[in-house]
DNA sequence: GTCAGGTGCGCG
DNA sequence: AAAGCGCGCACCTGAC
């Protein structure tokens, strides 16, 4: 059943409804100081789904009013899949445009998610900033029998009702996660500052060790005025001392033998540590010993989540040792072991490629099957197939890795040619490409080939990054699930892409070891009818993040 | 002064 | 080394 979460003239009405969308019984109309009591006797008492017009605008005050629910059916995040899905093209269904889910950019401008603007709202736990134009609780209700019909009629009810259970699951656990937010030692990630910066001076200025750097540089490219941060007068720089690079890429830099280049590159690293990551973004985003980033639900096009603020999907291996865990708790990183591959071998059905890569190295395996046992060579050609390489190395190992594994390669290969043909494609469970926009009809129009040829390379990963995404979101959804339902204290704290972090009491930790396994190996048999050896995972228990791999 | 686009680099 | 995909963010730059 579903229970539909509305906005009523500042009260909230909660409306049961039935698998197919249809009101049973009266709404129950809640005062917001009401509602956290009556949500979590619903929580208790029933099996229900909770329905939102947008996740995020409810449940992070839920969570601070201590109330969490176990599943939900987001309505804008479903309705921009649903809408895009070949799959469900015969239905006809549009999504609601007000329902449109947030994208990174719509958070732009916004200030650190500081808890000031959430108090406002915390006595009023039903009153979401915005949404005058929101719909009514009867256009949201007729939203989900459209969207449940719209899954119902597709190609494969399955596979997109699996897709928006795991999408929506993924708003509760974003919320969640940012709530609990990743142990972050502020001294440790001042200590290491200070150590290779200098001691901490204002922002805007730079700190003694980048201040060194630049007068090096100035002495040794004969440039007394010299601002390293400028490209076009640092590019000015180098070819007046005779470097000859097109850029200030440290790739091409590190080419050249000069005495500039060890203090440039030292000063690149430095100043991106600053600017980055440095007090700034302590200030920002670090409090109360958690880092809290925002996590945008699939917002990237393939379906992975983006974050906005803090840059939280680029923490650099330098800091993280400042990731640490409280103590009595250890961080269990588990990190899926070559996903993508793995992936593409389950949804291309190559079954030579699964045996290849089964509870090992997947490069080892691929390599003796077809590289002489060479595993960069496989490595190099496996991405290359991935990501539409054309030259160098990998362009040539490509079609030597379609003789050993042609069903892998010929499903990227085909994504590429529909993609080139300006048609859509999908993932294994039915996220599709979104529609030709200008830019790419222009290009078909004209027969524009560099610009075809990159949309088939964006199509062929699409399907490939999409579909990981989804194993990764089942993986994910899971392990919340049987975290839930054993009571554990241990806590998600943070995801990117293929990786999860959790925050676990010491006497826990064994036990959710073996869920982390337990529910990788339930995404595989439930994506793909896989076994738990064909999607292992790695998992590290320990006290810093940086301890991991 | 603001804004968009480019560059460069971190992550998967 | 970079290559071939997907991002966010800081800074510079030129246009207004």
């Amino acid at each position: 059943m579903y229970t539909l979460v509305a906005r009523d003239a500042g009260a909230v009405l909660l409306q049961d409804a039935d698998d197919a969308g249809v009101p049973t019984g009266a709404a129950e109309r809640l005062q917001p100081d009401e509602l956290a009591a009556a949500v979590a006797h619903r929580e208790a008492t029933l099996s229900t789904r909770w329905v939102f017009a947008r996740a995020t605008d409810w449940y992070p005050r839920w969570l601070r009013a201590g109330v969490t629910v176990a599943r939900a059916h987001d309505l804008g995040l479903s309705g921009r899949i649903l809408g895009h899905a070949q799959d469900a093209a015969a239905s006809g269904y549009a999504p609601d445009p007000r329902l449109a889910p947030r994208t990174v950019d719509d958070l732009d401008g916004e200030t650190a998610p500081d808890e000031s603007q959430a108090a406002l709202f915390d006595a009023a736990l039903g009153a979401a900033p915005a949404g005058e134009q929101d719909p009514s609780a009867e256009e949201l209700i007729a939203e989900l029998a459209a969207q449940l019909d719209a899954v119902a009629t597709s190609e494969h009810p399955g596979r997109l009702r699996l897709l928006l259970a795991a999408e929506s699951a993924g708003a509760l656990a974003g919320a969640e996660m940012h709530h609990a937010g990743l142990p972050f030692r502020a001294d440790l990630h001042d200590a290491y500052l200070q150590r290779v910066l200098g001691p901490r001076v204002p922002h805007g200025q730079r700190p003694q060790k980048l201040q060194q750097l630049v007068g090096v540089l100035q002495e040794t490219l004969g440039a007394p005025t010299l601002n390293p941060d400028s490209p076009q007068e640092l590019l000015r720089a180098l070819h007046r001392a005779g470097i000859d690079v097109a850029t200030t890429r440290k790739g091409e830099l590190a080419r050249h033998s000069h005495p500039a280049i060890a203090p440039l590159l030292e000063y690149k690293q430095l100043s991106r540590l600053l600017t980055a990551n440095g007090w700034a973004w302590q200030d920002a985003w670090v409090r109360d010993g958690r880092f809290r980033p925002d996590y945008v639900i699939g917002a990237v096009v393939t379906g992975r989540w983006a974050t906005s603020g803090g840059g939280a999907l680029q923490i650099p291996h330098q800091i993280r040792a400042a990731a640490h865990a409280d103590p009595g708790h250890k961080l269990v990183v588990a990190d899926a072991a070559q996903l993508e591959p793995r992936v593409l071998g389950a949804m291309a059905v190559d079954d030579a490629l699964a045996a290849a890569a089964r509870g090992r190295d997947l490069y080892a395996g691929v390599a003796e099957r077809g590289f002489g046992g060479e595993r960069s060579a496989a490595k190099v050609a496996m991405l290359g197939a991935m990501y539409g390489a054309t030259t160098g190395e990998a362009g040539r190992l490509v079609p030597q890795l379609a003789r050993s594994f042609p069903r892998a390669v010929a499903l990227v290969e085909a994504a590429a040619r529909l993609g080139e043909a300006g048609r859509p494609v999908s993932t294994h469970l039915g996220r599709s490409t979104p529609q030709a926009g200008p830019r790419l009809r222009a290009a078909l129009a004209r027969g524009d080939q560099p610009v075809l040829r990159a949309h088939g390379r964006f199509t062929r990963n699409f399907v490939v990054q999409g579909s990981a995404a989804e194993w990764a979101m089942s993986w994910l959804a899971d392990l919340r699930r049987r975290l839930r339902e054993q009571r554990r204290a241990a806590r998600l704290v943070f995801f990117v892409h293929d990786e999860l972090v959790l925050h676990v009491p010491d006497d826990e930790v064994d036990a959710v070891v073996a869920e982390v396994k337990a529910a990788a190996a339930a995404a595989a048999a439930l994506l793909f009818g896989a076994g738990p050896d064909d999607f292992p995972v790695t998992v590290a228990v320990v006290d810093s993040y940086d301890q991991a791999k």
